[in-house]
Order: C-alpha cells, then sequence, then structure tokens
RNA sequence: GGUGGGUUGCCCGAGCGGCCAAUGGGAGCGGACUGUAAAUCCGCCGGCUCUGCCUUCAGUGGUUCAAAUCCACUACCCACCA
C-alpha cells in the first residue's frame, strides 16, 4: 500500500472494508481521481452520524481527489434495507423533494466546489426518472442474480425477521445503477460509505465490471462505537442534528464537550483535521490530566467549528464559559451575559405582568417537561436560578432577581440551562 | 385452514377480580463524590387546580358494588398442527 491517504485513513481507524487495497491505493496515487458517497434524504438534515462518512469524503478532496456528494432523490422514495429490521414507511415525494434540497445545502457547505479538484454535487432522481420501468428491467435488472441478491446481508437478515417488499429489496439495484452512472458520467470508480453500504456498494462494483468492463473499488467506514456501548451521536432526546434550528450550535458543542474520556481519542481521530502530531499530544493530556479536558475542548471546537463556523463556536464557547464559569453569574456584565444567553433555549416574559411562579417557569422555560416534573426538580433540590438553588414550589421571581433587569438564568442539574428575558 | 399462547407505562418484563398509577431490570432525571467525564452510592421516574382528583395496562362492548385481571367481538403478533 502506497496511497498515503490510505494509510491516514487506517491510523484514524476510518477503514472498515476495502476492495483490494493495493490496487485501490495504486488507483489513488494515479492522479485526482473522482469518488462518491450518497445520502438518503430520511430527515429534514443530516445528523453527526453521517458526518463520518462526509469527513473520510473531505479528506479526500484535501488530498487532491474529486468528491461527488450525491443526495438520494430517487432512492429516499424507495428506502434502504440496510441496518433495519422493518420496512420502512414511505415519506411523501414532495417531502423528500424538501429534504433533497436542504441537504444539498448542508453538503454544499462542507466540501470545496471551487479550484482544481472542485467538489460535484448530484442527484440520482435526475438519472432514474427519466428511465422506463421496462428499461430498467432490461438494462440493468439484467445483470443482476436474484440469488446473490438475497445473500446479501441488508436482505437475508431481513427475510429472517419476517419479509422485506420488492421495493426496498430493489434498493440495491438502484444504488449500484448510481455508481454506474457515476462511472460513466464523471469517471468514476470509487465509492465510499457505512460499513453497513458494503453490500450495496460492491452490488456497484459488479455491475460497472458488467456492463463497462471497468474495475471499481469500495471503501467502507466503521460506525463509531461507544464506550458504554450505545449509539453514537443519540442522545436520549434524539440525534444530533447538523441544522442549527434543529440542534442548537451550543447544544452540539455540549454534546462533543461532555463526551466520555475513552471515546474522546476515537472521536478525534474521526473528525479532526489537525496533524497526527498535534493529535498525539491532546492524547497524551487526555492521559495526564483528563480533568482538564483540552483534548475534549478541542475536539468540541473543531467539530462546532467545521459545522456552524468559528464566530458561532467562538461565541458558544464564551457563553459555556460564563455560564459555567467560577465567576459570579451577578457580576458578568450585561453584554457578555447577553450573548452567553442568546445561545440558550429562551422564553421571555412581558414587563409589568406578574412573575409565574417558580414551577410555571421552570415548565415555561421547557428546563423539564411538565409541572409535575418541574415540582420534582424543585423538591430534588436540582433547580436553580441564576445559580442559586431554589428549593421552594411557591417561590415567585422578583424584580430583584432579574440580572440587569431584565434577565434570570435557570439550571436543571449541573448542565442544563435556559434564559428567561423580560421585554421592555 | 385448525388449535393453543400473547398484546402492560420510553424499552424489557411481572401482575391474572379489590391491598394497582401497577413488582423488578434497563434507559432517563435529581443529589453526593468528581472534571459540564466514567464508576459508585442515595432519591425520583403518567398528569393535574396535588393530604385529593383525573387519564392509563391493544381496540370496542359487556359482567360486577369493584376489572390490567372475567366474558364477547375486532386488530395485530407468536407457537404447534395441516
Amino acid at each position: 500500500m502506497t496511497s498515503a491517504l490510505l494509510e491516514d485513513l487506517q491510523w484514524r481507524k476510518s477503514i472498515a472494508q476495502t476492495t483490494d487495497q493495493g490496487e485501490l491505493a495504486k488507483y489513488l496515487d494515479g492522479g485526482s481521481r473522482s469518488l462518491y458517497l450518497g445520502f438518503d434524504p430520511t430527515a429534514p438534515s443530516l445528523h453527526i452520524g453521517n458526518l463520518v462518512a462526509l469527513t473520510v469524503l473531505r479528506r479526500f478532496q484535501l488530498a487532491g481527489h474529486k468528491p461527488i456528494a450525491l443526495v438520494g432523490g430517487a432512492t429516499g422514495l424507495v428506502g434502504d434495507p440496510s441496518g433495519r429490521n422493518s420496512e420502512r414507511t414511505l415519506n411523501e415525494v414532495e417531502v423528500v423533494n424538501d429534504w433533497v434540497g436542504k441537504i444539498r445545502k448542508q453538503l454544499e457547505g462542507f466540501l470545496d466546489f471551487s479550484g482544481s479538484n472542485p467538489a460535484i454535487m448530484a442527484n440520482n432522481l435526475d438519472w432514474t426518472a427519466p428511465v422506463s420501468a421496462i428499461q430498467f428491467l432490461r438494462d440493468v435488472g439484467k445483470h443482476f442474480s436474484v440469488n446473490q441478491m438475497l445473500a446479501r446481508e441488508s436482505v437475508s437478515a431481513r427475510l429472517e425477521a419476517g419479509g422485506i417488499s420488492y421495493t426496498e429489496f430493489s434498493y440495491q439495484v438502484l444504488q449500484a445503477f448510481d455508481f454506474l452512472e457515476l462511472n460513466r458520467r464523471h469517471d468514476c470508480h470509487l465509492q465510499i460509505g457505512g460499513s453497513d453500504q458494503w453490500g450495496n456498494i460492491v452490488a456497484g462494483v459488479d455491475l460497472i465490471r458488467r456492463v463497462e468492463s471497468k474495475s471499481a473499488h469500495a471503501l467502507t467506514i466503521p460506525l463509531l462505537a461507544k464506550a458504554d456501548g450505545t449509539k453514537f451521536g443519540k442522545t436520549a432526546d434524539g440525534s444530533i442534528w447538523l441544522d442549527a434550528n434543529m440542534t442548537s450550535p451550543y447544544a452540539f458543542f455540549q454534546f462533543f464537550l461532555n463526551s466520555d474520556d475513552r471515546d474522546v481519542e476515537q472521536l478525534l481521530r474521526t473528525f479532526s483535521f489537525k496533524s497526527h502530531e498535534e493529535l498525539e499530544s491532546l492524547f497524551e493530556s487526555l492521559r495526564i490530566n483528563p480533568g482538564a479536558r483540552e483534548a475534549h475542548r478541542a475536539l468540541a471546537h473543531e467539530v462546532t467549528s467545521l459545522i456552524h463556523g468559528e464566530d458561532q463556536t467562538l461565541k458558544v464557547e464564551n457563553a459555556a464559559r460564563a455560564l459555567f464559569g467560577q465567576s459570579e453569574i451577578r457580576e458578568l456584565d450585561e453584554a457578555t451575559l447577553e450573548s452567553a444567553l442568546k445561545e440558550l433555549p429562551r422564553t421571555s416574559l412581558t414587563s409589568g405582568q406578574e412573575f409565574p411562579t417558580w414551577v410555571d417557569l421552570l415548565c415555561a422555560a421547557g428546563v423539564v417537561d411538565s409541572k409535575s416534573a418541574a415540582r420534582r426538580v424543585v423538591k430534588e433540590g436540582g433547580a436553580y436560578l441564576n445559580n442559586e438553588k431554589i428549593s421552594g414550589e411557591d417561590f415567585k421571581p422578583q424584580q430583584s432577581d432579574l440580572l440587569h433587569g431584565r434577565f434570570m438564568v435557570l439550571r436543571k442539574g449541573k448542565r442544563d440551562l435556559a434564559a428567561v428575558e423580560v421585554d421592555s
């Protein structure tokens, strides 16, 4: 293996499986190559799990290759059976179209569309929509053996779990067709994806060999495993999204900052674009003085900057510093406080009106789900106003509790914050 | 097609006429310890106008003073036999 890029990916533990690695290395070293990575629109936004493969795609571009980001306008209408033990419910066409647009935007921000090896954006609906069913069955379907299709992990698992519709069964054919089409249009010989995509990718490699008598390559990326065995990127409340309206930059940053110590090294390997030396020194710091959380901060900073921009990240960091810092919250100057609170979930009250009770306020701010929950937390001593524990349910905030005459900082537990602003 | 078993709170899973908002485990939440980490320990864990009230045990209807628990039908799942 000679490709430096592959060596780097190996170091990052970002390679699960590849087709002949020697061949692949030779191919990559031979020039600026096209490669593709696809995402199906199954939600209005990509999430952190998608970021793993996307990061790898970006590494290819930085290494001089030409990335093709494909949004599955067609495949998203069909549904990938991989990794699922039950049939997906089909989404409405208009909904999927809307999601395609949104995901496209996110992808655009992540790759470079200018320069000598610009990225390309593709949508598989462009070449599947014009093809008739008969044409598809004759031109593409003829090259597939059902025996082989049945043997694919994604299908066999489903057969065992009770069955699979013809629709989802056909998914691998569509994805293979995509690879073929991109090979024709953009001379693309490599597809990358999550390790669960191996079967689908290889189906494309086969198709290209059969139809075009050309060789193509596959590279899959391991799914991130967390130390506690749970799925990476999911919290009890759901996924961590890249869309700032779905997961605030503050929450996004906090997610990484709060990573389990045991996961930080791999997360840095996976997501960071820092040099190996810099990363090694962060790992060292993690071992020697984990309490300082230097590696956590570096990780959270870098990933958040990549997604939400450097400016936004600084704001979020400053907010966290102000709100979690040692200094008295009452001593923060108005501008600092205001910008910190901007990053938090917030509610507003109208000035002049009587303040709601403590329980109602916690509820209104969304810190808890119900009044019962609010009472519980208050009773348990986990509710704080401006960093002071308030354990009386009947407590009613007063004018004097306002910081700078208009803010209140609510906190549940150690790190769940919300802001209240009184409009004048 | 036949027969038998099942469907319980976020998940798994007890309960099989009153003592049931329902045992236990997991997840989650709060507290203590720490580092906005992990582990551990303690507490909480349907809702509300909260010493009480309201809505939950697949759905509908029924029996009963009283049902998650009994009966009937419907839907779905599982097992065995054809």
